[in-house]
DNA sequence: CTTGGCACTCGGGAACACAGAGTGCCAGAG
DNA sequence: CTCTGGCACTCTGTGTTCCCGAGTGCCAAG
């Protein structure tokens, strides 16, 4: 059906139309690449390409352009990653070390990753429900208000204020605290609901109206939450892409946080990259537009994605490399902090 | 030198170039407003405003189409806020009403920000140094690492990793939190230098070195934070907009934090609206932008800015209108939380 | 299966003409 | 002194036509 010739045609055509961005013909193909043989071939070659629907020609006569199907078979059977060189590398490191807290180190990811594929970089905050207690703490504020703050062991930082349906003296806030941080240290996220249920029942009778209502606070946060909270960047990279489909559906697309979110897509494992091409997006605005995505997390566990979202003719094997390599330094920071 | 009628012409034209994104000629002039004289006369005043620089046409043979300078005076003396309709107060009210905590409230201003007016909406978080410390709070989170949480008046919350240099107790951890709290609570954030100065002195001579350490991280972030963070969105408005610049630039613009905290500007006093139109701004990337924007906060005391950015070509008294109405609004929130 | 030759198609740029909107100026009327 | 109508002039934007060139598909020969 495709013999190794018209695969090399095909992974020719892509690499020519990414970089030149204009449908690349019969004769220009010829002359870039070595392929040694004629014009005339490489348009048997080419038909039979067409054919199968792997490229397609704007106009009756111009030159090819890969389809969507193209760009599939390309990236999964004619092309390998592009490792990053050294100097990207260090940069990365040092750029990714300098940050002092979980808002800095999301910030500076989605600059890196803009800079580095030159497309808009989406992240998302580690997730909540895939990480851990590490410290609850209760703030009073004053004599029916305290302040829930909840310290994730991703550094994720999540506060409430609480108004309380009575005065509360601060020991017994203190006490509080100190049962609730007994039997959540370490406790995955998704089991906290089981872990708090007997929770007042341990404290004296009087403290079990406060308790309750503070617990609910606690639990309607995780909820709430559940949508995780993304940041994106390098949208002026958006102006010199020249999408097919007007650039103000895809800025729109962006500020839709739930379609991005669908879009990083579900978990295949982690630092497994998800590629997604044109029209496999399921959001109608983004006719036009890729997702390259990955997991990234500390240690094995994956916490949350990240990756770039650009023009369908984008140098796939570059950002696929960039994506990729980001993700796994995001993790390492994540674990040593 | 600028009769009654020729401010009126003024008015009209750019009334009119607003509304259509056309040059206006005299007869169109004539036609849509009932001035009582005839197109000759108007073009008699046009030739005035544009000798004295407020308007301008694109082609020998176009339209008048106002400069910066014309909007300036049209801003100034032409024009008045327009109050928004009681169903936009409504939509305002219940909208933000709904947030839960400070991120959300930042977060939905944008959005109603960009909404009301159809602009790219910027809006700065509640400064810190113009804050003031509502609770300190030390978590150990193993033997030589503390988490250093800093509750501010606005609601907002610092958080650093402290490394210790030697191994610490808890209750050693509790004195110190109790002392801090004790100097720090209701500090204002540009008095927590001299106020923390002498704590080590106050404690036992083997905290002294913890102390100094976590101090310095605690000063450490103040200094850091103190160039401000800011949230924008509203960002598809841009494609619709068209910049005679590159929306490119402007893109850039909006990344380049540092460029828009600058832009949103300084204090004027509160809830003044600061209006800066084109070539007025410091930046040159945003020739052809103009920026509205308002000082908000609880109470008396400006905390932050917010504002929206738009073509040079808007509709001042309608964008300035929902600025105003939507930094009140914030403003009462922030204070009843 | 590959190759050179050939006729055909079509998009895009250049040249051109033209209508329409708008201006500036002038002379005459209030 | 101000307003008005008239008039000649100047552009831009648009539509038309035309032509070149790149690229194709097909075919017959190697």
């Amino acid at each position: 059906m495709l013999d190794d010739r018209k695969l090399a045609v095909l992974r020719a055509i892509v690499e020519d139309y990414v970089s030149t961005n204009e449908p690349v013909g019969s004769k220009a193909l010829v002359d870039r690449h070595n392929l040694g043989v004629s014009p005339a071939t490489i348009r048997n070659d080419m038909a039979a390409l067409e054919e199968q629907g792997y490229i397609a020609q704007p106009h009756t006569s111009a030159g090819r352009v890969p389809t969507d199907k193209g760009y599939r078979l390309f990236v999964d059977r004619l092309s390998q990653i592009k490792p990053l060189s050294g100097a990207e590398r260090r940069a990365i490191e040092t750029f990714l070390a300098g940050a002092v807290d979980l808002d800095e180190i999301v910030m500076r990811t989605v600059r890196l990753l803009a800079q580095l594929t030159r497309q808009v970089a989406v992240v998302q905050y580690p997730s909540l429900t895939r990480s851990s207690v590490r410290h609850v703490e209760i703030v009073p504020l004053s004599e029916r208000r305290v302040m829930l703050v909840l310290i994730l062991n991703t550094g994720r930082v999540e506060q409430r204020v609480v108004d309380l349906p009575e005065e509360v003296a601060d020991e017994r806030i203190a006490n509080l605290r100190a049962v609730l941080n007994g039997c959540l240290d370490g406790c995955g996220l998704s089991r906290v609901p089981e872990t708090v249920a007997d929770v007042p029942e341990r404290l004296p009778a009087e403290d079990r109206q406060v308790a309750a209502t503070i617990l609910s606070v606690l639990l309607e946060t995780l909820v709430e939450r559940h949508e995780e909270k993304l940041v994106f960047g390098g949208t002026a990279n958006l102006a010199a892409a020249d999408f097919s489909v007007g650039l103000r559906d895809v800025l729109e697309a962006l500020e839709e946080q739930v379609v991005l979110i669908r879009l990083l897509g579900e978990t295949h494992g982690m630092s497994e990259l998800t590629v997604r091409i044109g029209s496999e997006n399921p959001y109608s605005g983004l006719r036009g537009t890729s997702i390259v995505a990955a997991g990234y997390g500390s240690g094995d566990k994956e916490l949350a994605r990240l990756g770039v979202l650009g023009p369908t003719r984008m140098d796939y094997p570059v950002t696929m490399g960039a994506v990729r390599a980001v993700a796994r330094y995001v993790g390492q920071i994540l674990a040593g902090s």
